[in-house]
DNA sequence: TCTATTTTGTATCAATCGATACAAAATAGA
DNA sequence: TCTATTTTGTATCGATTGATACAAAATAGA
């Protein structure tokens, strides 16, 4: 009954988000913008109304392609704390493989635009929250398979780690080399409060 | 021998290092500097050269006051745990008492240009390498007072201490409150492999 | 007082910004 | 085949971008 689509939505929200990741809101211009999507402005806004819809779009696409599959792949893996340590692990090898350390879409966002409109930061929570329960989650069966103090205080721990996680992204777009990203994640999963090491790790 | 300066130079890198610190590079246009400073654009060139030379300009002033001033007042405080502690804490106490979270301009500007020039990234990391240093100072003080193992390793925990801090700023413009910034700071002094208290904390 | 020097404002530049009016293109159902 | 519907490209909008030519303004030294 239409004119069918030469992209499929998926395919532009995968272009735009690389985008915004590696450049920024403010940085990126409509016309690079249509290079990559390989659409001409008018198609563009067509689906996604403005600019700001097309950001707020792939923020969307971000967490649930990118930080969905990051958090099913590792951190919701069978032995939870080698999921957790490639978790961490996998910044630096990102960094490395791809050359260009692109950080995290969310952390990017959050420091580019501190007045950022609500349906932003509404993005930007749901998708830190996503990560901080499934760290949680994480540490609660490290917890059942008494690996971690039953004591522990699982979701300050699970705040702290997301911290530092924040922090290695940080790091990962400085080429500080005084120490390596390598070391910097190791430390993080180093200095675990694990009682016992039956599994993967060391 | 010539026309006296209406502004000097550091009225003028405070006002632009505000503007930068709080919107980023990209989304700061001329227009704006120009009522920020007081001054017109020509005027602004002619002392600076360009945008991105005033930005640079902003950059070195920031780590000479902000930075320097922060690392004087706490991390080089006579008594070395309470400057520790109060360093970190002085980050949700500021987000509290200046209402806008500003995070630190070098975190800021790391993420926003991922692509930045080799003159941008030699400020960045002359500013976190002298952070870096201040804190293994304060580091190797509190070893020197028997407050630390004398076997803990100065470097990475110096290392992972500003990885903290680069998380607890990225968190500061989150307003994410499952848990409070203050608390997330408070974690992260309670977490230093701190021997014994004869000292402040605690 | 006059001149050399520096700083500043007026006015404006080409280029690019985000966005849109409009029509051509491309299909499905009638 | 024709029509209704949706997607896309051409051309272009006014506004703003970073930046500059030029002259007026303001001083110090001669």
């Amino acid at each position: 009954m239409a004119r069918p689509r030469q992209q499929d939505t998926k395919q532009l929200l995968d272009a735009a988000t690389q985008l915004f990741w590696r450049q920024g809101y403010a940085a990126t211009g409509t016309r690079e913008i249509e290079l990559a999507l390989g659409l001409k402005s008018p198609a563009i806004y067509h689906r996604f109304h403005s600019k700001h819809g097309l950001f707020c779009a792939s923020l969307r696409h971000y967490i649930e392609s990118v930080i969905d599959w990051r958090i099913r792949h590792y951190l919701d893996a069978e032995d939870a704390l080698t999921g957790l340590c490639a978790f961490f692990e996998s910044i630096p090898q990102n960094a490395k493989r791809f050359q260009q350390p692109s950080s995290c879409l969310l952390v990017n966002t959050s420091l580019e635009r501190a007045s950022a409109d609500e349906e932003i930061q509404a993005c930007l929570h749901e998708g830190t929250h996503k990560i901080f329960l499934a760290l949680r989650s994480n540490l609660l069966r490290l917890q059942a398979q008494h690996l971690l103090a039953p004591n522990a205080e699982i979701d300050q721990l699970a705040d702290n780690l997301q911290l530092q996680l924040f922090g290695l992204l940080v790091s990962s777009r400085l080429n500080n080399e005084h120490h390596s990203l390598a070391d910097k994640a190791r430390h993080i999963i180093a200095t675990l409060p694990i009682t016992a090491t039956t599994g993967a790790n060391e």
